[in-house]
DNA sequence: CTTTAAATTTAGTTGAGACTAAAAATAAAT
DNA sequence: ATTTATTTTTAGTCTCAACTAAATTTAAAG
């Protein structure tokens, strides 16, 4: 049973949406992942995918393969793999959904942060333009998820995000907000969470030593090892 | 890339539903479309779900076997299938997400009645029992969807229905509140609602000749064929 | 009954997308 | 510069769920 393609109703004004090519599941997680890589790594390997993707590595290459030969990517063997323009778009068009997805959960079903990424994971690749429309105007077009992650916009461009640095670099006495946590680890979210830990809350550097740092969040003050430090930007 | 089970988060309480075996897409759709038929048919044949899922038959006929030997479907070789208890249920669950977000589309992302059907075709394959019941729950646990279909409840069993004629069975100046509509065809529904021929709608039976019904709808009147007042059910 | 038609099943193929095992290319260490 | 280790690619296998073509079974007509 072949999944098939579901671009909405495509009106007269849609034409460059029109000859994007159906893809599969894989495939749109493939492109969402090496972009995601991209951020960080500056160059993306057969490797990394198969770390991050839970694929062997041959798998991973086959499936390069395949995207290669439709111009999504574009790969220099034993190197690496570079998105095209087009797997750029549709590496956003996913990402765009994973993170309406997300906020909606949040905002209108009552999720808690590491529930949502599961379920928007497996929702991003079946949902219809109209899906994505409704639900981004029904939350006035957000431009970040519960995570601070930045939403691309309707027409695929990543909003401007003011430059961060992760917690552990605040001096004693310094205070921030908090503006994004950089992990899906469920229990890592969960503990923020409960902690209040959580995006836009207003945070105290109180001082570090070797075993972490010490923040003040409301009336209470933590220790917060580096290991976690590190994911929480302000 | 094999898709995984999501049973939401199990807990203890929720035993029974542990030893459903997770099944592919096709493998859930069969189970609904075998069990829809059946509402029907009387006897659900090879050809009735060849026709019903734009498969070949020879294509039903393997996915006859697998299900059987799984245990969710029983099969009479040349005569026809019947669900098992437990494919029941599993068409039930899935009968139960596609209802559900029917009219979730409907009340809460502002689908019109023509748009739900196959965005609702999709996601009821993928969402959790979380998010199945975060929407129920939102809408009051309904037991009826956008179509006047009954919705399964949470232990599956279906609601009781009143007895329902179709509106080609009135005599002439019987009113009747329309209860049900049996088609998923866009145009159909489009028409009819634009018409207001929805459900919940007070009508009144004029008259009827071989060409069709005349049916007073508010402050309009209109002639209705045969085979469209066979779907509207009062 | 016997023949013909229709429905169903068998047999074999295909394409995706994973896998393992082994070969080849690149990078690191002696 | 060789040797060794790591990464990547090739080659071939597997499962799933579709397909076509042909054989078989059941139902309908003469
Ligand atoms: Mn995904
Ligand atoms: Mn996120
Ligand atoms: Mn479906
Ligand atoms: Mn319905």
């Amino acid at each position: 049973m072949v999944r098939m393609a579901h671009n909405g109703s495509n009106g007269p004004n849609k034409l460059k949406i029109m000859d994007k090519p159906q893809l599969s599941e894989s495939q749109e997680d493939y492109l969402k992942h090496i972009f995601k890589l991209r951020e960080v790594n500056e160059t993306v390997t057969t490797q990394d995918l198969s770390e991050s993707l839970k694929v062997r590595p041959a798998s991973v290459t086959g499936m390069i393969k395949k995207l290669s030969s439709m111009e999504l990517i574009y790969h220099r063997p034993y190197k690496g793999v570079v998105l095209t323009e087009l797997g750029e778009k549709i590496a956003l068009e996913v990402l765009r959904h994973h993170r309406l997805l997300e906020l909606y959960l949040v905002d209108h079903l009552n999720y808690t942060w590491d529930e949502i990424h599961d379920e928007a994971e497996r929702l991003e690749h079946v949902i219809s333009e109209k899906f994505e429309a409704a639900i981004s105007k029904l939350m006035g077009n957000p431009t970040r998820d519960p995570h601070g992650d930045p939403i691309p916009s309707v027409d695929l461009e990543i909003p401007e995000m003011p430059d961060l640095v992760s917690v552990d670099r605040l001096h004693a006495g310094q205070e921030a907000v908090i503006q994004r946590v950089l992990t899906q680890d469920k229990d890592i979210l969960n503990m923020l969470s409960r902690l209040e830990l959580t995006i836009d809350a207003n945070i105290l550097m109180v001082g570090s030593d070797k075993t972490g740092i010490r923040l003040k969040v409301g009336n209470n003050q933590y220790l917060i090892p580096y290991s976690i430090a590190k994911l929480i930007w302000v």
